[in-house]
DNA sequence: CCTTGTTGCTCATACGTAGTAGCACCGCAT
DNA sequence: ATGCGGTGCTACTACGTATGAGCAACAAGG
């Protein structure tokens, strides 16, 4: 009975039934309550009673095997969560997850145990997929291995992605951030303060969430009918080049768009040591959320938590209905006003630079 | 085979057994590598076969249910991980989990089921303890139901408890900031910086972490002979009476020792309002770890990350070993120098107050 | 008295795995 | 021929639960 030497084996149905004078079956009626099965109310009376002085708790694992629910919800993210640079980059995600988690429910595993140890995690590690446990996941983070995905998908194993990622004859639904519209509306934005020619500055990462990021851009730029003058854009260098540097003092180029507050940074060095300021010479936006410790970027929000939220109950819906569609979902990113876009008619006014105005040749 | 249709039924043992012409129990003892199972290389090739073209992946849950270890460790919060208003407080200790789960090849199970949607958790819910699905648990934070820890620990499950937390009856195992000590050396500190009179302004939470701080600092203080002139010391006021601040005023007392960034900044702006300022008059330590965002003030340390580590190893053995000692683990604290002590000549020389040294009554 | 229906359960089985016990067979020594 | 030890498996059971099928008892209706 008491913890005096190590653990005793936990009371268990057929312990209740015989306490209570009837049969586990019974016990098992009662405790998930069916509705259609005639046990009357003192019968049902006397086996909570033995429930209570046993102490019985239903054992979560044998009733999964049984074909029910675990009422766990996996996360996978495919590095660990510590290394990253960016603490809150996963925290932020996880946080709506569970929130979700707890409004619905559920209880989350965190997979770690496929990692090495240093940071990179497999799906399936020694022919094993312990993501089965839980009864659906969310898959979160840079993905080296799509093969993995497709084998997952094949499987029928329940879960969605948070960010884009497309595998070939594995349509499993993604979480994304709207990258192209947010990429398009700071196009826009810089388009409304006068700005005509464009600069694209881009990291040297490859996958989907970029090529949002460049869609939305190219697509804007080509509407609107603006300049683009990206010498590095389809190249793979991270793209600021002294051509771009060139553009930018000699203003035949007003306005900048970066891929990361990383190449912001380096931007923003580079123009300083050629005696240009942001945004008097040149207005700058940059397509992810920045940290906002130094400069205040002009930027947009990735909206994690919700994402999260948004995750979690796309994928009950997958649990729940094994047909429903599995369409990816879109979620809108804000952007978000900063001190470092400004009308080109001012930059011009401060500017140092001997360029003629935004719309010159 | 495709996920076309929703899913469908996952191979197991007995569908790999059928492939390869032999029995479940074969398919058992290749899998598992039972050592003294004798399956000729030629049998057991022909199973690894069947296991390959059939996707076949071991059920964990049926495992576990077998008496197996599943291999999930547990991390119980009483409180939702999102709402706190230091968002890192939970996560630092989740880090230094994950991190040393990770290297153990555990995965982690976070309990968020039991939570009324707003914050507070509780262990058992509708007489189910879902932390069974786990080999055992770290619990964390206040734990307002100690009955529940009683009946916990009383039931054989492992688990450790991150900060102390007694118990009557339940000796657990707690993972312990060494607030005693720390408390102690800082007032140490203050001493060698020639303070003889000291204020303790404490919290008006009470608590086993807080008693640790309150013992450490009353040990340190009587052992060294140094006169105290906390008035609201053991009352329940947040004590920042008048009365202390008088004695900070003409100068009798030199130093003060908080037990939160919360108070230290109140006593701040008090000292400001009647012209006296940190450290110039008055000395100040804090017992906890401060965000650091305004002043810096010598405050401690508290190693999350390590902890986190600490309380996973200690679970594991538990596990591993039900019989094992159940002693709880101080870890130190490192005490770190900030911008608010000063010694107490420093501090009469720049001081405004019109008191004598540090040593008169 | 026989049918029909209802109540209050129990029986048996399945879920997927691990392990214990043991069976059939073979080769070899006695 | 008989015993003995080793090889290569299989049969069976337990883990704790959920559930379809079904059975005994009783009541009501004919």
């Amino acid at each position: 009975m008491t913890n005096s030497t190590g653990r005793q084996r936990a009371a268990r149905q057929s312990d209740v039934a015989a306490l209570a004078g009837v049969s586990q079956s019974a016990v098992s009626r009662v405790i998930s309550g069916d509705a259609d099965s005639r046990i009357p109310e003192e019968t049902r009376k006397r086996i909570l009673d033995a429930i209570a002085t046993l102490g019985y708790v239903p054992n979560p694992i044998a009733r999964n095997l049984r074909g029910k629910r675990t009422q766990l919800l996996g996360v996978h993210t495919f590095e660990a969560l510590f290394p990253n640079a960016r603490e809150s980059f996963y925290f932020q995600f996880l946080l709506g997850i569970e929130e979700r988690a707890e409004e619905t429910r559920h209880d989350l595993v965190l997979f770690s145990s496929t990692g090495d140890g240093g940071g990179a995690r497999k799906i399936y590690r020694d022919e094993t997929n312990r993501l089965t446990i839980a009864d659906g996941s969310v898959l979160l983070g840079m993905s080296p291995d799509r093969d993995e995905l497709a084998r997952l998908w094949h499987e029928g194993y329940p879960f969605v992605h948070i960010g884009r990622r497309e595998v070939l004859g594995a349509p499993f639904p993604c979480i994304i951030p709207d990258y192209r519209r947010a990429a398009a509306e700071i196009v826009r934005r810089l388009f409304d303060h006068g700005h005509r020619s464009f600069a694209f500055v881009r990291e040297s990462i490859e996958g989907e969430p970029y090529e949002d990021r460049r869609d939305g851009y190219r697509s804007a730029v080509t509407e609107l009918g603006i300049r683009d003058s990206s010498p590095g854009f389809l190249s793979d260098e991270s793209g600021l080049s002294d051509a771009v540097l060139d553009g930018f003092a000699d203003g035949s180029v007003t306005a900048a768009v970066v891929e990361s507050e990383r190449i912001a940074e380096t931007l923003r060095e580079r123009l300083t040591a050629r005696g240009l300021s942001i945004p008097g010479d040149v207005s700058v936006a940059v397509l992810e959320d920045t940290a906002g410790a130094g400069v205040r970027w002009d930027d947009l929000r990735i909206p994690r938590k919700q994402i999260g939220r948004i995750a979690v109950d796309r994928l009950i819906e997958m649990v729940e209905d094994p047909d429903a569609p599995r369409e990816s979902v879109l979620v809108a990113c804000e952007v978000v006003e900063g001190e470092t876009i400004a009308s080109v008619r001012a930059a011009v006014r401060s500017g140092s630079a001997a360029g003629p105005d935004g719309s010159a040749r």
